[in-house]
DNA sequence: ATGGTGGACCCTCCA
């Protein structure tokens, strides 16, 4: 089974690359964020056109938004929380139903956060460590088991995550606030899937801003995309890849998808 | 220290 995640701003703007992708790497499954597409409005039959019978979508006007497409049968989980009662499209989740039993996949879009690191004076940040935070107490209460977290979580959380940990780690999303809470998040029971591929001390981004020149010579790119997985799902891994290519395409998003295979007879 | 670009949309917000 193979999955991708992609931040893909803007659903109906990007859906020829979208297209490509589809065509290129035949994903299993694709979870989208940052749609910026209400539901009423949402591409589906294009969509169906790729082969994605099955959607799973839940986006508002103008921000945010989430989408899980896939090519087989999904079961939508309709009691996911309210996060922090804003109502503002950040999580959706489906069971996939496999040979070898049910697996849950989380698809998230968490809050930027603004530009200043302080919850005092800046209510972007603020929303954004509460959001880790009950998010976190949510998979404390309901301990994850075959499951899988992938999305747009706004952090890079290792030194190798960034272009400078130094000049970072006083800009949002490298901070130590927001890493101490999104590895709380994590020891709720996943394991970092990108990491287990590509070694801890190797740079690896799966963003680059739209603010440079030259994003590949400047190169000054971020981690700010996760797969998850539970341990129970590790020996599935057989294959992980960011597809740093696409931030050269033609209208790009400034965030790229992350592929990953998972062969579930092996778990 | 600043400003740089891009998407949505009602002109300013958000990233």
């Amino acid at each position: 089974m193979r999955l991708m995640t992609w931040n893909i701003n803007s659903l109906r703007l990007r859906l020829p690359l979208l297209q490509r992708l589809g065509e290129e790497q035949a994903p299993d499954i694709i979870c989208l964020q940052e749609t910026k597409v209400p539901d009423a409005l949402f591409p589906a039959a294009p969509l169906r056109e790729l082969g994605y019978d099955h959607q799973h979508f839940l986006g508002m006007k103008g921000y945010n938004g989430v989408a899980i497409l896939s090519r087989h049968p999904i079961r939508p989980i309709e009691a996911t929380p309210d996060w922090c009662g804003k109502s503002d499209t950040r999580h959706i989740g489906v069971v996939i139903d496999t040979t070898t039993g049910p697996v849950m996949l989380h698809d998230f879009y968490v809050p930027a956060g603004g530009d200043i690191p302080d919850p005092a004076v800046n209510d972007k940040f603020a929303h954004k460590l509460a959001f880790l935070t009950e998010v976190t107490a949510w998979f404390r209460e309901n301990p994850p088991i075959r499951s899988i977290v992938v999305g747009d979580l706004n952090i890079a959380p290792l030194e190798h995550d960034v272009w400078s940990h130094k000049q970072l780690s006083t800009v949002v999303s490298h901070t130590p606030p927001e890493i101490e809470r999104l590895n709380a998040w994590a020891a709720t029971g996943f394991v970092d899937a990108m990491r287990l591929v590509v070694p801890p001390q190797e740079k690896l981004y799966t963003w680059w801003s739209y603010r440079n020149r030259d994003w590949k010579l400047s190169n000054r790119g971020r981690r700010l995309d996760h797969v998850w997985l539970t341990p129970d799902l590790q020996p599935a891994l057989t294959n992980l890849n960011v597809l740093r290519d696409v931030r050269d395409w033609d209208s790009p998003s400034d965030h790229v998808p992350v592929v990953f295979d998972l062969d579930l007879s092996a778990a």
